[in-house]
Formats: C-alpha cells, sequence, structure tokens
RNA sequence: CGGGGCGUUGUGUAACGGUAGCACGAACGCUUUGGGAGCGUUUAGUCUGGGUUCGAAUCCCAGCGCCCCGACCA
C-alpha cells in the first residue's frame, strides 16, 4: 500500500477528549473515527488489524471443532419473551418496524442459536456441536468509554456449544478455555484467567483479564498461587479459591473474554431437548463463549506502545513493514523497486511514498503508526547497496544489503 | 441514571460584554531533505433555539452533544 493513497489523516495534536491511550492513540493514528459515543468506524489501517485479530481467533476456534456461520442482529421480541431478557436486560436495544412489529437488535444470540439448533437436534448423534459467528453486537451501555475499549456497537466473536451431559459441557469448557489463553498469547497481551460470578447466565464463570490501569474491573490475584478472581467473587468469599490464601493484589483490569456454561438456562425456554440413548427426552445442555475484538485491539494499544506512538505485535500489525524514502527522484525509484519486490513476495508493506513530508515527519508518524519493521532508504544507503531496518519496538538500527532484504522481514 | 467538566475552522487552543486570533493540518509557489524544516499566499470556525443588551463566543434559560467519576454491565 502507497501511503499517499492511503485513507486516513494522522495528527500531531494529542486528541482533546482522549483519556485512555489507546483511544488516543488509535484516533491519532488515523486507525478508527469515532461518529459518536460509543461508536465507532475502523477506518483501513484499523480494519486490517481488526481483521488479523479475527483470523486469529477464527483459527482457534476452528482448532476446536467450532462451525462457523452468521447469525442475523434483528430478532423478533418474541423470543427475548420467551427467555426474560426482553425485561430484565435493559442494555437491549429495542426497535420498532412497520406495523408495530418490535425486535430485538442482538446483543448475544441465544435467542437465536437455540431456536436454529432445534431444527437440527433431535438424537444424541447430534450432539456435540460448535457453532461460532464473529458479528456485530449492539449493548445500549449506560455509559460508554475508554475509546474502543467500552462500545455500544463492537465486533464479537461468539460460539455456542451444545451438550448431553454436563461431563461433556466441563470437559469442552476447558478446551475452550486452553484455546482462549492460547488466542490471547498469539494477538500479544498476558490474561488472568479470573473466577467471576456468572451474572443471570450462570453461578460461575471465566473472565479473561489483562491487567491495565484503562481498564474498569478489579482483580484480585493470590499472593500465593496467583489465581485470580473478581470483586464479585472475593465480595462472597474473601479466601483463595484453590490455597485458601487470604493475602491479595489488587489489580485494575479490562475483561478481554469471559465463557460461562449455561446449562439449560436457553434451552428450556426454547424446549431444546434430545432423545438420549435411553429413548428419554433431556434438555441440551449449552456453553457460551465471547471475544470482543475491537477491545481486544485497545488492550494490545495500552500494553504495547510508547511516549511516541502504538508498537504492534507482529500478529496483528496492519502491516509488517513501513518503508521510507529520503531524498529525491533517485532514492524514490529505488524506495519503488524494493516495494514491488515486497509486495511481490507477498510482504504487507505501507510504502510511505509521500513527497512533501520531511525525514523528522516520516519518522515520527512511522512511529505513531507502530508497524513492526521499518525500513529506510535513502542516498547514505544506497551508496551501500543497502537499506536500514529498524524494529519498532527496539533502538537499533543495522543496515542491510538489498538483495537481502527478504531474509529479514 | 446521579455527580462533575466542556462545546470556537479538519485537529489542538486563545479572545474583559466591544475587530473572532494563534499553532498544527490542508492547498499553491519557491527553498529544503536522516527526527514533526523555512519564506510567502490561501483555505476554514463560535453546537442549536430562545432571552438580556446599543452590542453576546463571552451573561441567562432550554435543548442537543462529548468527556470524566459513580451506579450498571449478556
Amino acid at each position: 500500500m502507497q501511503q499517499s493513497k492511503l485513507f486516513y489523516k494522522a495528527n500531531k495534536n494529542k486528541s482533546a477528549n482522549a483519556e485512555s491511550v489507546s483511544h488516543d492513540l488509535l484516533v491519532r493514528a488515523g486507525y478508527v473515527d469515532q461518529l459518536m459515543a460509543g461508536v465507532y468506524s475502523f477506518l483501513p489501517l484499523g480494519f486490517r488489524v481488526l481483521k488479523n485479530i479475527e483470523q486469529i481467533i477464527r483459527k482457534n476456534m476452528e482448532e476446536i471443532g467450532g462451525q462457523e456461520i452468521l447469525m442475523p442482529s434483528l430478532s423478533p421480541k418474541e423470543n427475548w419473551v420467551k427467555t426474560g431478557r426482553w425485561d430484565s436486560v435493559d442494555v437491549l436495544f429495542k426497535l420498532k418496524g412497520s406495523g408495530d412489529k418490535e425486535y430485538g437488535l442482538g446483543l448475544s444470540h441465544e435467542e437465536v442459536v437455540a431456536p436454529l439448533a432445534k431444527k437440527i437436534v433431535f438424537s444424541y448423534r447430534d450432539l456435540p456441536f460448535y457453532v461460532f459467528q464473529i458479528q456485530n453486537k449492539f449493548r445500549d451501555e449506560l455509559r460508554a468509554k475508554s475509546g474502543i475499549l467500552r462500545t455500544r456497537e463492537f465486533l464479537m466473536k461468539d460460539l455456542y456449544s451444545f451438550h448431553a451431559n454436563q461431563g461433556d459441557l466441563d470437559k469442552y469448557y476447558e478446551i475452550c478455555a486452553k484455546a482462549y489463553k492460547n488466542i490471547f498469547k498469539e494477538t500479544g497481551i498476558k490474561v488472568y484467567r479470573t473466577l467471576a460470578s456468572g451474572g443471570s447466565f450462570s453461578k460461575y464463570s471465566d473472565e479473561f483479564q489483562m491487567l491495565t490501569n484503562a481498564g474498569e474491573d478489579l482483580i484480585y490475584i493470590c499472593k500465593k498461587c496467583s489465581i485470580a478472581i473478581n470483586k464479585e467473587i472475593k465480595g462472597e468469599n474473601p479466601t483463595c479459591p484453590k490455597c485458601g490464601n487470604t493475602e491479595f493484589d489488587e489489580k485494575k483490569s479490562v475483561e478481554v473474554g469471559n465463557i460461562f456454561k449455561l446449562g439449560t438456562k436457553f434451552s428450556t425456554p426454547f424446549d431444546l431437548k434430545f432423545t438420549d440413548r435411553d429413548g428419554h427426552d433431556k434438555p441440551v445442555l449449552m456453553g457460551c463463549y465471547g471475544i470482543g475484538l475491537g477491545r481486544l485491539m485497545g488492550a494490545i494499544v495500552e500494553a504495547s506502545h510508547d511516549d511516541r506512538g502504538i508498537i504492534w505485535p507482529k500478529s496483528v500489525a496492519p502491516f509488517k513493514v513501513h518503508l521510507i524514502h529520503l531524498g529525491g527522484p533517485k532514492v524514490k525509484t529505488s524506495a519503488d523497486k524494493i516495494y514491488k519486490t515486497l509486495h511481490g513476495e507477498g510482504v504487507e508493506v505501507l510504502w510511505d511514498d509521500r513527497e512533501n513530508k520531511t525525514a523528522g515527519e516520516k519518522f515520527a508518524e512511522s512511529d505513531l503508526l507502530g508497524i513492526p519493521l521499518r525500513l529506510v532508504v535513502s542516498e547514505k544507503t544506497l551508496e551501500k547497496n543497502s537499506v536500514e531496518l529498524k524494529e519498532r519496538s527496539k533502538d537499533a538500527v543495522k543496515l542491510i544489503k538489498i538483495k537481502e532484504i527478504l531474509k529479514h522481514v
């Protein structure tokens, strides 16, 4: 991609209305644009990051048997009434269509996936199965905050599992927890699996929390065994559920994922059952497993930046290489050649081909954008048939031969 | 939803009730080219509606919007 054609505009001034680091940097570097409180557009740079995160999640969900589907955002009021969530969930967006027909905008998809499963599941032979989607969710949060960390519309991966018995659900729940750990590791952040209350869903759930001051949650990490619990759990029982210790570190954190054992909570209202080996009908047991993609993206920035800008982990970076040329037409021609070579080899490269920008501006913006590898071409480097290579996360620069660039990127 | 703060050009900000200015950006020209470079020209703004006043960005009322704290959080 040539930067002169990229749909974005970076800004030197700090955003006035952005308290959190990720909000400020993502807006300033042109990754996202705020439309209103809690609602954002993802510009090409931001969308590329989002798609990389999406791909990591997709791969891991497919590895544990997840089959990808796409469910609608609109759903009929009746289904929400059936589960009681029309009245009990105050963040549900409700809207009215023609003929005064009422709809709910999906904030999670039990009301859609359970009736769907009912059309496919009849026998124990049809179980278990796992379906997931990556789709926009709508929640009428009382207060959106911290840029893309808490929004009213956001991309979420939600997986639903269906089981014939508790043992099977328990087993899959742990498999999914492991996949989650892997996802967060791949996206470059450290998370704590945190025992939490399940809200209206189940007695207990597990949250995946990343430590950051920009977060809105508090978690308690056992000083002895490093198990983490959230506030509600500590409120109920102030001892470590694993080792009985009572000493905890209190830390601010952001929840990037959450898993629940739903049991029969949603299968019962929709009469979702199956015929077991013994010939008797039994309710299907469900689990649900969510990750907010935009929030994860924000969390990554919170975890990985410096005072000059973002430092993307390679796995999610919008481009792998930021190519910069300094100098006149001759240098630009060489840069163009390098750009085409890299591009031709499938290396994701952003080339700052702008002619009216000074070296300082290009460097400063490169640091702000946070692409992992920077290649600089100038007359100085060309004299040695080389380019300069620098990792965004490090200070060291080194010269590498142009012929050998592909070995380094 | 309670409390607080704030709405001035694309962004960041200034202006006692009296000429809406500065910086960044953007555009053009010339010069420059290894850490946000220089000169010149240009561009674009007082959230909306009322009120007070000779005169309102400024004071008052209402609305809308944004941010923060809290509450809430499938």
